[in-house]
RNA sequence: GCGCCCGUAGCUCAGCGGAUAGAGCAUCGGUCUUCGAAACCGGUGGCCGUGGGUUCGAAUCCCACUGGGCGCACCA
């Protein structure tokens, strides 16, 4: 990558300077390359001179003049300057430039990806939401931030595998099974009321209907005990089912989805806390069984075993994360929560510290809230008072693409206003439709172009030395620079970024460089300006698939027309 | 009370140690006989919450304060 080559000729350079006597023999800072604001500083930047001063002891201008007098040319370097304070400014070359289109069309959908992550087994678990009922929208932004995330890995160099862990055991189930069998039997006029603590949503009448349809009354003839158990059991299998149908719809998958239950039945759950016995990490208390956070500096013990003898949700998530990191191996896992779980990172990161693994293997991103409104007015998502609105009706109302596009270009910690108004305005005033119209635009151009029987395999790149060819080429060719920002920051957001500034730069050049010939123009189409034509299709071709995998990235539709 | 996240243009938010702080929307004004005007160009608009500190250099790092959100269960 570009800023690793400046940084490896800027080391060189200084070497040089200090073989040469002109720079004093001093520990050398990371040399960062930076990327200036403006474009009259040039494409790439080092603030490496005013570093240096401090240890040098001198001025550091003089210091970047003599770093740069030792830069060798390259081909991809066109000039090198050094401006005050000391700042060395780099310039890519315009032939260089120019070339990296043919780079982009060779590599075709594969450009962008990087080989950061070294094939590095990655686990990013998401969304898991307990499959007791509907998803809401802050789940949505859990989905896509996942989704996303883990396309940028993948082409980041990870080997990556996303899932959803299916809270399958415990108490929450145990309670839905009771209300679904509540609500089938009074579908049979059987005057019984759903659990004070159960859940009493109308999408429970649904699950009982549907089941009602399919199998009939039989379960009413069953003991009590086991008709619970039997409906239940199907019950659970349509929540799931139902959710998945839900994160399809919005193009979210998962490779693998992990029951809980798996852990008590293989023994893991087991292990895990034999584990944690050995190496002194729990304690019995008040009839039940605690985890000792206190001891590696949390400011209270968990419980663990309650006093009945169940497990609690946090002794599961202990085998679960023994499971990945141990039994599964994964070189890193990432964990996508809501922020109302905030307070479960730094015990989750003990829990492993216990376990005599390394905390750092373990990433959690957290959601903060997501508020809806309808343009100014902000829309209540009360769970009380039934107003909630589901990601299915959001995805029904807005579309996947832009439902995607708005969860993805808040950055995780902060909190968002979702406008659905703005979301689904057919407009410019929607970022959604402004990146997918370059897309757009271009396909159209390139249909065109085939429409006239136009070749331009054979275009000569060389000729795209314009300004705004050249300002397209620059944004382009930043495509694996953002993904390895997104490696290291886990922060997708940057993606929704990159595309409005590409689609900006893009509509740019087309605002200014004709690429087809004018149709209206009576003249014969001339050499030169049918050698522009093709060399300018070639560039379109190379943004559109750039474009086109920005998209992809995101998880959007990447039209041919709108 | 303790912990985590946030406070940047009228609004929604980027930027998170570098050069004159950016984008979209809103607002004001320009640009269609030629490849899609769902586009382009320009103007207005900022004590980067407040006060200290570190640094050659701070919106960015540290401390205190302040406003908002979320946690602090033998719930998940």
């Amino acid at each position: 990558m570009l800023k690793e080559i400046l940084s490896d000729l800027l080391k060189q350079a200084i070497a040089k300077a200090q073989e040469n006597g002109k720079l004093p023999i001093v520990p050398l800072p990371d040399i960062v390359i930076e990327r200036p604001q403006k474009t009259e500083h040039g494409d790439y930047a080092s603030s490496i001179s005013l570093k240096l001063a401090r240890a040098i002891g001198t001025n550091p201008m003089a210091i970047a003049k003599e770093i740069a007098a030792c830069i060798p040319a390259t081909a991809e370097i066109g000039a090198v300057s050094v401006a005050p304070p000391g700042f060395i400014n780099f310039t890519l070359s315009k032939t260089w430039l120019a070339c990296q289109v043919d780079n982009i069309l060779k590599a075709a959908n594969s450009y962008g990806n990087i080989t950061y992550g070294a094939g590095k087994k990655v686990q990013i678990e998401f969304v898991s939401v307990n499959p007791t009922g509907p998803l809401h929208i802050g789940h949505g932004r859990g989905a896509i931030l996942g989704s996303a995330l883990a396309n940028a890995l993948s082409a980041a160099g990870f080997n990556v595998e996303k899932e959803y862990y299916v809270n399958d055991a415990g108490t929450q189930i145990d309670t839905f099974y009771r209300s679904l069998w509540a609500r089938y039997q009074q579908q049979f006029e059987v005057k019984v009321d759903v659990p004070t603590d159960g859940y009493v949503g109308a999408y429970m009448i649904d699950v009982a209907k549907e089941i009602i349809v399919e199998q009939g009354d039989r379960f009413m003839k069953l003991p009590e005990k086991e008709a619970i158990a039997a409906l239940g059991k199907i019950g659970l299998e349509k929540m799931i089912g139902k959710i998945r149908a839900d994160l399809e719809t919005l193009r979210v998958t998962f490779d693998v989805w992990f029951s809980e239950k798996s852990l008590y039945a293989n023994g893991q759950y087991a292990t895990a806390m034999k584990l944690l016995r050995d190496a002194g990490y729990l304690t019995e208390k008040e009839g039940a069984t605690w985890f000792v956070s206190t001891a590696l500096g949390e400011s209270k013990d968990n419980v663990v075993i309650r006093s009945d003898g169940t497990p609690t949700y946090f002794a599961a998530d202990i085998a679960y994360h023994y499971n990945k990191l141990v039994e599964r191996k994964f070189d890193q896992v990432i964990d996508i929560w809501g922020a109302d779980h905030a307070g479960h990172v730094s015990r989750m990161k003990a829990v492993l510290t216990a376990l005599g693994l390394d905390p750092e293997r373990l990433d959690v991103i957290l959601g903060q809230m997501v508020t809806l409104r309808r343009g100014g007015e902000l829309v209540k998502i009360s769970k009380r008072s039934g107003e909630i609105i589901t990601l299915q009706e959001l995805v029904e109302e807005v579309g996947a693409d832009a439902c995607r596009f708005f969860f993805l270009c808040r950055s995780a910690d902060s909190q968002m206003d979702f406008d659905m108004e703005l979301a689904k305005k057919q407009s410019s005033d929607n970022p959604v439709y402004y990146v997918q119209y370059a897309h757009a635009r271009i396909s159209s151009i390139l249909k065109l172009a085939k429409e006239h029987g136009i070749d331009y395999s054979q275009g000569d790149v060389s000729l795209l030395c314009h300004d705004p060819e050249q300002n397209l080429i620059r944004k382009m060719i930043t495509l694996p620079e953002m993904i390895e920002v997104i490696a290291k920051t886990l922060e997708p957001h940057h993606l929704t970024y990159y595309a409005q500034d590409l689609a900006t730069v893009f509509h740019a050049f087309y605002k200014d460089c004709r690429v087809m010939p004018s149709q209206k123009s009576t003249a014969p189409v001339t050499d030169e300006e049918m050698a522009v034509t093709k060399a300018r299709l070639k560039l379109v071709e190379a943004a559109q698939t750039v474009l086109g995998r920005t998209l992809n990235l995101m998880g959007m539709t990447a039209p041919d027309k709108m």
